[in-house]
DNA sequence: CGATGCCCCTGAGAGC
DNA sequence: TGCTCTCAGGGGCATC
């Protein structure tokens, strides 16, 4: 699920309930995600008030007041849902549901949070591809999940320039280059597919081998498709879901994914094809796509 | 250095 | 209705 912009979605709506908030009570339902919880992990919690809450790459960042930061990967199929009452179920343009009875104990509810909010965020990973640890504020950028990762594509410092030094001498494709979350920080096989289509550039291209000239309309088409696609809520094809539980609608805004066989929009009379690279659906316009 | 394939896990949808 | 097969937005790792 949840490339760049969904976890953007799911920042936006946890902040009124989690930024400046206490953790009252943080509870696991079983030992491990896709790694073990680290030790004492709630004990850790409980009491802490975050302090930020914020995004880097795929990942979700609390900061708390004791000097560590939660760290929270959704994974393929990571949910947080935020359920509140009375007047706390109206902050700003977010609308939370009630708690539904039962709430937090269903079979892929695997951590509970509680915050002085008052709320209850619920973290829900069929899958369990997610993770979720505790790591050394101060030290974050050093940690082994997050120095490798290359810079943030909404950034400033994200332009033709770097784009071109990250590509150059590239043999593998532009497409598998623009999904190493070493050179861009947060792109996934939706967006890059959709940001290529709008570059016009093909996928299969190799990363070194495009001309610098088109590197400035890539750039545009990567922070313009993220741009937007926060702004529809995210993308939901199957699990993706706002804080508020309301799905995103930026697929409605595809322009190539998941249309294999579908007339291109560019109105070339192409048809939208779809192959795997790096064992990944791409989709694109062989005749636009150069 | 790069490509490929496998793995983690579960569920949805298609086809029979 | 139910079985089996394929596929899924991520990413780490081994292997060639």
């Amino acid at each position: 699920m949840p490339e760049l912009p969904e976890v953007e979605t799911v920042r936006l709506g946890l902040l009124p309930v989690m930024e400046g908030h206490v953790l009252t009570d943080v509870q696991t339902r079983r030992g491990d995600l896709r790694i073990p919880f680290p030790r004492d992990f709630t004990a850790r919690m409980r009491g802490r008030q975050v302090t930020a809450l914020r995004r880097r790459a795929k990942y979700l960042l609390a900061d708390l007041d004791s000097g560590e930061t939660l760290v929270i990967h959704l994974g393929m199929s990571g949910r947080m849902s935020v359920y509140a009452e009375g007047k706390q179920r109206r902050i700003g343009s977010y609308v939370y549901d009630k708690a539904p009875q039962g709430a937090g104990t269903g079979k892929h509810d695997h951590v509970v949070f509680e915050t002085d909010a008052p709320a209850r965020i619920i973290f829900n990973d069929h899958r369990r591809f997610g993770l979720m640890t505790l790591i050394q504020t101060a030290h974050l950028d050093e940690d082994k999940l997050f120095r490798d990762i290359g810079i943030e594509p909404l950034s400033g410092k994200f332009n033709a320039t770097y784009l071109a030094h990250a590509l150059d001498g590239k043999k593998t494709p532009i497409k598998s280059a623009l999904l190493d979350q070493r050179l861009i920080a947060g792109l996934g096989n939706i967006y890059v597919c959709e940001a290529l289509f709008r570059a016009k550039i093909s996928p299969k291209r190799l990363a070194g081998s495009i001309r610098k000239d088109r590197l400035p309309p890539l750039v545009s088409a990567i922070r313009r498709v993220l741009k937007d696609a926060i702004a529809a809520g995210g993308s939901t094809l199957r699990d993706h879901a706002q804080a508020t539980g309301d799905p995103g609608s930026f697929q409605h805004h595809f322009l190539v994914y998941g249309r294999e066989g579908k007339a291109c929009k560019l109105g070339c009379k192409g048809t939208v094809k779809r192959i795997v690279q790096a064992g990944r659906s791409t989709f694109y316009c062989p005749k636009c796509q150069t």
